[in-house]
DNA sequence: TAAATTCGCTTGCGTTTTGCAAGTGCAATA
DNA sequence: TATTGCACTTGCAAAACGCAAGCGAATTTA
């Protein structure tokens, strides 16, 4: 029950309402890196999440239908978290901040890849990424 | 003296670092709107920053490179703030969010206009507010 | 020219959020 | 049946936030 307190009808504050803090983006990188993500392995990312900041993030995140919970194809205890189209359409942001940071910070060499191909055509990877993530959306909901 | 502490080289988690809150991006909103702000102007927008806030915040951004102080040409009692290079280049960004609010929440209806443009040509807006952005760079750096 | 106002902050302080560590309950494995 | 794994929850200290008041320099008003 993480209630949405909007500040203004302004499109950039409404969204940062929802996803304008340290957290919440690096979750959303994680389900576009890995499509689906355990709790594990959220904890498991190198900034290291507090797991009562991740429990939190993850309900905010849900409740505003950026991502969804599923049943894990292997086991009860387990769930899995994914993009829900709405998450999806958070890559064109991902996207130019990735193009941004990349002008103006040092950038880690295993994202060399990804960053020339989005300078050569951020169209093009745009349109074949969103195919396979939205490929890759599993629909067993939980409840 | 706001120092910068990575939590690790992730392109998405270092820009978080910078303008990661509630609040940064507003600041960029409203010079990227308004070309230069005041300290008061910012203090007038409808999120009603508190003024401790925008001040840490203002330093944040200035110390890496966003913003920056200027004399106004009126008044010494006065600060002008605008964004650099680098703040002119976070556009891409803000125009993306702009877009998914516009999918996904109410968009105030005086944003319409911006929001079609954006639609019709995104590369184009892009270029020429690009363009509009650098000609009202003022320069008369403080100090 | 003295007094009041404007401007860009700073300070104090109570409240909220964060971050770390430990714990809980259910599911799966040994 | 006991142990481990997994997804959280809880407790608590520290930091950040939000509100209101204050402050010094510059400017305007009387």
């Amino acid at each position: 029950m993480t209630d949405i307190k909007k500040r203004s009808e302004c499109p950039i504050s409404s969204s940062l309402d929802i996803w304008g803090d340290k957290w919440s983006l690096l979750i959303v990188r994680d389900l576009i890196f890995s499509m689906q993500c355990t709790y594990g392995d959220f904890l498991k990312s190198e900034e290291k999440i507090a797991t009562n900041i991740l429990a939190t993030r993850l309900q905010m995140l849900e409740s505003n239908g950026i991502i969804t919970k599923l049943n894990h194809p292997d086991s009860k205890a387990k769930v899995l978290y994914q993009l829900t189209q709405k998450g999806i359409d958070l890559l064109p942001i991902m996207i130019e901040i990735h193009l941004w940071a990349d002008k103006y910070s040092t950038i880690p060499p295993e994202r060399n890849a990804i960053i020339k191909e989005l300078k050569n055509n951020k169209e093009a990877f745009l349109k074949s990424y969103t195919k396979l993530l939205k490929k890759h959306q599993l629909k067993d909901p939980i409840g």
